[in-house]
DNA sequence: GGCAAAGGGTTATAGAATAACGTCTCTTCA
DNA sequence: TGAAGAGACGTTATTCTATAACCCTTTGCC
């Protein structure tokens, strides 16, 4: 059930070198700012580590206190959603509305709203990006004459690591 | 495109005798609580009326502001979220995550999670139930050794109504 | 009637997000 | 070089969403 997974985009909730993950968003996210010229500033950059630091989906206010504590930077609410808000345009982070959460993403390279699996036990998120799926909801909706625009598709349930140690 | 739509599941967003929705939803709701034997009581009743009277989702708040002001009840949140939560454990209403709102369940007699088309332009909630939806993405779960328990399902688009006018 | 459980009123607070305005710092172009 | 303008961020206040905790009342049941 479980192929080897590679090195771009192991299965977040089995075991892996995270801080790969965290280093190579972050190198991505500065390849593709530069690209789409918009400025990746210190800021920004930060709030994006601190979203990669896991595969929970993280909260707002949870990036706010450690920029306040941890960073001693001065900050409040705006600082943290204009980040955020850069971020998702940049298609860097997505948000979870069903946890009012952010996390990032593992394809940033092109457009796209991811599919996620949340582990209800674990709290990790799996991103995917199936077109079955995304086919399945566009075709159901045209049936009824309505054209998608964007889809939210969030998924509870056990992720494989947990279902095994249960 | 348009099918002849039933009595009981007109297509939301076209013209249909709405106060048929309110009545015949009410009626079922009476039933179906008589049956699990479970109290719907004068406010809940009304909770659900009020979620109801369109086929937008509604926030809780909307529902407060009619209860104090038209009502002339003394209602605080608490009153109106105890009267949603009932409302959703027993499968009247669905909360719409990515808009913070609530909307009357159309197929209350058996458990389930729909799948929402919610109109950018009039706002109005379509709610689907579609096998090849919730099976592409149990599927598609399934494949990372994710196993499903619900499912949010929130499409954003034009419905048949709003695509025509445009 | 008397009891237990459920419903709902009340007060307070937590959590999530945005509005509005000011300041600073880049970049750009004269 | 230096002024203009835009973008980024700080700051204060407020709005919207949701829940905790406590208490009294109502309801169903014996």
């Amino acid at each position: 059930m479980f192929k080897p997974h590679t090195a771009n985009t192991p299965l977040a909730c089995l075991p892996h070198d995270h801080s790969h993950c965290v280093s190579s968003a972050l190198a991505e996210a500065d390849a593709l700012c530069a690209k789409q010229g918009v400025r990746l500033t210190a800021l920004r950059k930060r709030v994006l580590e601190l979203v990669w630091q896991s595969h929970k989906p993280l909260g707002a206010y949870d990036i706010l206190g450690v920029l306040s504590e941890a960073d001693g930077r001065r900050a409040a609410p705006p600082t943290v959603y204009r980040a955020l808000d850069f971020l998702q345009e940049n298609g860097l982070v997505h948000r979870i509305a069903s946890l009012n959460a952010f996390i990032g993403c593992v394809h940033p390279e092109h457009a796209h709203q991811g599919q996620f699996l949340i582990c209800r036990s674990c709290h990790t998120a799996i991103e995917l990006e199936l077109p079955s799926i995304s086919q399945a909801i566009v075709a159901g909706a045209k049936a009824v004459g309505f054209a998608v625009e964007s889809q939210t598709v969030e998924i509870v349930g056990l992720c494989a690591s947990c279902t095994e140690a249960a």
